[in-house]
DNA sequence: GATGATCGATCGGCACGCCGAACGCGCGCC
DNA sequence: GGCGCGCGTTCGGCGTGCCGATCGATCATC
C-alpha cells in the first residue's frame, strides 16, 4: 500500500465527514461513482487528477488540499517568547526561530490592539480555522473560551478558532499580531 | 481542456525547469515514461496520483505542490502601524486587517534583532516564499534588495522572499517580528 | 414481519493512462 | 556532409481506473 493513496484517502474522508456527506451524496455531487469513492477512501485506489478535481470541487475544498498531510489542531500550543532568543552584542544581529506550522487555505494577518482591562470575545469561525497569536506589546490572555492561556510579550500561541475564543489584555493595554488560517474554502 | 490538467502541467514544467532536468532525466529519476510526462506537461494528460507522487519525489517537491495555483507576489505591501488603528479609549479594542494571502506549505515565525548600524542580507528562499515583517522596536528598512521600504514601529510589510532580501536597522537597534511563508516543500 | 430507502463495499466490462519503441528535429564533432 | 546523441513528440498494446449494477446490512415505517 503506498503513501500517496493513504494521504488522499485520509483527506477525502476528513473533508467528507466535515461536510457531513455520505458516499452517495458525494458521488451525486461530484459525478464520481460510489465504487471509485469507496476504493479511494479505503486507500486502495489510484485516482486520476480529474477525479480528484471533481471531488475537491464537490467538497468545497482546494485541489491541493486533497494531497496535504492532515493536520490536527486540538489544543492550545504555546511557545514562550524568551525561549532561545539571544541578546545581540554591538553591531551583531540575531535571528531566532519562534515557531513553525503547516499553513493551509487562506491566511489573514491582523493587528489586535486591546485597551486596558479589555476582554474581546470572538465567535467561532468555520470548522478547521486556526489562529496564531503573538504578543507584540503588553500581555494578554488568549485562546478558546474556557482554555485561556497567559501570554507575555513575544509569546506565541496557536489554537483552534472554530469555536468561541477570547483575547483579553492584562494589567494595561496590549498589542498583538494575529494570523488567522482559515480552512481552505473560507476567506 | 480542463483546469486540473493545466495546473498540473504548469507546476511540473516549473519545477522541472528549476531543477534543470530534461524529460529524459525526469523519466529516469521518476520511473514515469517520457511519453506520459510529455502529454502531462502539454496539459492533455489525466495522470493518477501514483504518477504525481513519483514525479514529485523525483523533483524534490511536495506532493501537493503539483496541484497548487501558481502565485505571484511582485510587490512590497505596507501597512503603517498608525493607519486605521484606533487609539483605544478605556475598555475599547481595535482589530485591523493587515493582509490576506493564500497560505501554502510551512510557516515560521522569527524574532529579528538588529544591532545599531546593522544590515543583514538574506539569500533567496524557494520560489513563491513570502515574508511578513512587523517592527516591534526601533525602525528598519526591509524588503527585496533594491526595493527597500522604511518601516517605523508597528509598521507591517509583506514582500516576496524568493530573491535576495534585506533587513537594516535605522538610527539605532531594531527588533522585528518576521513571519516566513514558505513554498510547500521548504522548511 | 414485510417493505422501501440508504449506507458502504464488491463485481464485471470498457475506456483510457502508462508503457516501450520509434519518430523527426537540432546540435556538435569528425 | 555524415554520423551519433539527445531533445520532445507520437504510436500501438496492455493493465487498470471508473463506471453502473448489485450486494448485504441497517434503519424507519406500516
Amino acid at each position: 500500500m503506498d503513501r500517496a493513496a493513504q494521504i488522499v484517502a485520509a483527506n477525502v474522508r476528513h473533508h467528507r465527514a466535515r461536510a457531513q456527506l455520505s458516499l452517495a451524496d458525494l458521488a451525486r455531487l461530484s459525478g464520481v461513482a460510489k465504487a471509485t469513492l469507496s476504493s479511494l477512501e479505503a486507500g486502495v485506489g489510484n485516482p486520476t487528477i480529474q477525479t480528484l478535481w471533481s471531488i475537491a470541487n464537490a467538497l468545497g475544498a482546494g485541489f491541493s488540499d486533497l494531497l496535504v498531510e492532515p493536520a490536527d489542531e486540538a489544543e492550545v500550543h504555546v511557545v514562550r517568547g524568551t525561549v532561545g532568543v539571544v541578546t545581540p552584542e554591538d553591531g551583531a544581529e540575531a535571528i531566532e526561530l519562534y515557531s513553525r506550522w503547516p499553513a493551509r487555505g487562506i491566511t489573514e494577518s491582523y493587528a489586535i490592539v486591546l485597551g486596558e482591562g479589555t476582554r474581546y470575545e470572538a465567535g467561532p469561525h468555520a470548522m478547521g480555522t486556526v489562529e496564531h497569536l503573538i504578543v507584540v506589546e503588553g500581555a494578554a490572555f488568549a485562546g478558546p473560551a474556557g482554555k485561556l492561556v497567559r501570554l507575555e510579550r513575544f509569546d506565541y500561541a496557536r489554537f483552534p478558532a472554530d469555536r468561541p475564543h477570547v483575547y483579553e489584555s492584562i494589567d494595561g493595554p496590549a498589542r498583538c499580531l494575529l494570523i488567522v488560517s482559515y480552512a481552505p474554502h473560507q476567506a
